[in-house]
DNA sequence: CTATGGCTTCAGTGTCGACCGAAGTGTCGG
DNA sequence: CCGACACTTCGGTCGACACTGAAGCCATAG
């Protein structure tokens, strides 16, 4: 008895979920977005993940809001009294790992005002220079990295 | 009425714990870690920093074992009932970049079997393939990257 | 063996945030 | 103006986690 590729999906989606949790993103969020990716038409309304992923209407529309501010997902809105459509924004992701890059090197302001304090005592300082050296490199390295990125046209 | 240096590095101590309070380390944690980045002298026992940093006996005793174990801070015992000490250990801090950057790739993984669950619908797969060709590029970039690291002996 | 001191463990407390579901708001057709 | 529908907002609940302080544990000195 296999297990139908929805089936399989649908746990892959949990998965997905699961790791950005632990992230801090929250758990219905990260269903969202997963479901968003592989779900076929790409389209959907809020009344449909709620039901899909069995999600109250409030938490379904709460993330939402959280993934449109984000960009990761794009809401169209049509005439009449229907539903928006939601829609993954997947151009948009290399946006988030940017933020994630970005958060990441700017520990090193800290570092820096750190060694200002520290500055007339070299022998004090050694401990945050090699830390602040270190973080020094990545804000130099990364950027440079991103430029080389294919299609770094934005 | 200047302030004087040990005070502005108390400030400075708050921020640094601040910012990795928001990156998931507890905020005991993250002043340990910035005050055995700055103290003199360099090694404190587990009460001073309780009584530096105003925190329980308990909390500083968790948080240093999870310093320890992450290899950000060396104890150090020593002969007779004397209490051990602590000091940073600014070499590891590489690592926990490191890690970060590790976990940030291994989304890759995720999106890899994704995409092998939608083998045989490209026209589905392609909202998740432009997901995984980032992480792809991350995936082969950033270990270049880290390999280009002055001294990247380890 | 006993007392001392230092760290660890643990139960209890408070806070914070995710989630739910119902009530509220807004919008459109009739 | 009213009803219907879709989404948002909000009070309440629950679970997770940081933190505390006291009790327990262990090693050492006497």
């Amino acid at each position: 008895m296999s297990v139908g590729r929805e089936t399989r999906l649908s746990a892959w989606i949990e998965r997905f979920a699961a790791h950005f949790a632990e992230e801090g993103i929250p758990l219905i969020g990260g269903r969202i977005l997963g479901y968003l990716l592989v779900c076929q038409p790409t389209e959907r309304t809020a009344a449909e993940l709620s039901q899909e992923l069995e999600a109250s209407s409030g938490s379904i529309s709460t993330n939402l809001k959280f993934l449109v501010n984000a960009g990761l997902v794009t809401k169209r809105t049509r005439r009449g009294r229907q539903a928006a459509q939601y829609r993954i924004n997947e151009k948009r992701w290399v946006d988030m790992i940017q933020r994630k890059l970005d958060a990441l090197v700017s520990v090193r302001e800290l570092t820096e005002s750190g060694m200002r304090l520290m500055s007339g005592d070299p022998e004090r300082a050694m401990r945050l220079r090699t830390v602040d050296d270190l973080y020094t490199w990545l804000a130099t390295e990364l950027p440079a990295v991103w430029e080389r990125r294919p299609s770094s046209s934005r």
